[in-house]
DNA sequence: AAGTGGTCTAGACCACTAG
DNA sequence: TAGTGGTCTAGACCACTTC
């Protein structure tokens, strides 16, 4: 442990009135820096379920006093989950631990943009149709981007997106049969928002980072009857890592994207 | 202002030593937090060229007492700096203005790698040749992109890119002839590094963020030419506006890029 | 008025770098 | 050994939200 400074430790041996909540005081951790433990100790919290998405955290005073850690350290384990887009502070209000609405999801991960379009206006939401649902085995492909084994189980699903009623949008995605279990393409067809949303509120997964590789294809047989295009024309196809917590795979996707009248958008170092 | 915090006012009347290097006093502004003063000031020195890339700032503790801040406030301006890639912090050592380096510009701006890589291998500087360079007027698309008037003197340059030898990006890119007066081909034939490093170097002005636009498009004759593919591969077209301070414009760039084995990757919301 | 996060200060000690 | 950034604490007050 980092010991003995402004006498922490004499803190701690003293503390054994019991603090509120599972906020146990910090075990001992060499070299580590406090306040990444407590980072630690809060995605423990979230990730067990303790605290779900949308929930309110209790106040910063009072989780510091539970983990018997001085306030600033708190805030400087918070404000880096902040910055990792797990919790999001309201001033006056508190710290809640993120969910997957539709605009949230619109900002972070659905990057498709109409061309020409002035910046000042607001993108509409996709419209998602299920255009397929199936219970298969694991390509290579797919089960190296899941970190799961070859033939494993998988639910491979296919969406069509709409954006002002055109198709510009078919995506694939793999997830593990193995963590969705009980999966039904019902969940998928009547969900009115996006499938990060249902990760999360049905299987208490939180999509955090995604990795994308983006390259230039012909448009394939599938991908014309589906966007309407003729065949051969050149589409953006995208091929997506969704990560959770500790970097772990939860959804390979492969999109592909019509890019006649819309781009693939991506910042390179977001401003502050 | 802030007003009467812990004696901070108190404190400011009292202070008429002038403290060293034009480490003035932040000078009041109603309701803008301290921190985000003095992060305006330090971003103003480096704007101004008092601090250059790759200069070493004053200690942390003499920029606090040079600005009359506490050091905790000059942490906090120091941080966002950092996030926002405008500063570097080495411990034991001081706190640096970032350098356009080979590295440094592989890391944040360019985003092609080869497929099938395992993730372990570095990747390989591209080797950059100078294909065309001309000063003209600018086109309605690279007058909106910079920000700069239709007819408005631009210069520029064609670049191709190998990996491995092999032709992979061919980049148009174009930038105000009044911001780069006298900007000569040889500055660009002869460079041994990324045109970043140019800008920085000879015009003092550091490319901070960018936006990208992605998007499939068959190869035209020009792209064939000059990338070796044969007429209508689809090829990935990307139209990149890079900017410095205050997301002012400063390049306007098409590169053109054969996926066929080569991705462009991005990643969404990077790892703390 | 009470409770929350946001800002600011002051000062201590640790970890790293370099002469 | 001296100087730098990194961590940690303690406590004050501000701004916002809700009742």
């Amino acid at each position: 442990m980092k010991s003995d400074k402004t006498g922490l430790a004499a803190n701690r041996r003293l503390a054994q009135a019991r603090p509120q909540l599972e906020l146990t005081p910090i075990a001992e951790a060499s070299g580590v820096p406090l306040y990444r433990q407590v980072k630690r100790a809060l995605i423990k919290l979230i990730e067990s379920g303790r605290y779900a998405p949308a929930d309110c955290l209790p106040s910063e005073s009072a989780i510091a006093s539970g983990l018997q850690v001085s306030i600033g350290t708190l805030r400087k384990a918070v404000d880096e989950l902040v910055l990792e887009n797990v919790l999001i502070r309201r001033q006056g209000k508190g710290t809640f631990v993120v969910m997957h609405n539709n605009s949230r999801f619109l900002f972070q991960f659905f990057h498709v943009e109409k061309r020409d379009q002035d910046l000042s206006q607001e993108h509409p939401y996709p419209a998602v149709e299920c255009v397929s649902f199936e219970r298969a085995r694991a390509t290579a492909e797919e089960a190296s981007a899941l970190g799961i084994g070859l033939g494993d189980p998988v639910f491979r699903v296919g969406n069509r997106l709409k954006l002002s009623g055109l198709p510009v949008v078919y995506d694939r995605l793999a997830i593990s049969a193995l963590t969705f279990k009980g999966l039904t393409e019902k969940q998928f067809v009547e969900r009115s928002s996006t499938v990060y949303h249902l990760y999360q509120c049905d299987y208490g997964i939180t999509v955090l980072r995604a990795h994308d590789r983006a390259r230039a294809v012909s448009a394939s047989h599938d991908v014309c009857r589906i966007l309407g295009l003729r065949p051969g024309t050149p589409v953006l196809e995208v091929h997506r890592i969704a990560m959770t917590f500790g970097d772990k795979p939860v959804e390979y996707r492969v999109s592909t994207i019509n890019t006649q009248h819309h781009d693939y958008v991506s910042l390179l170092s977001k401003r502050i």
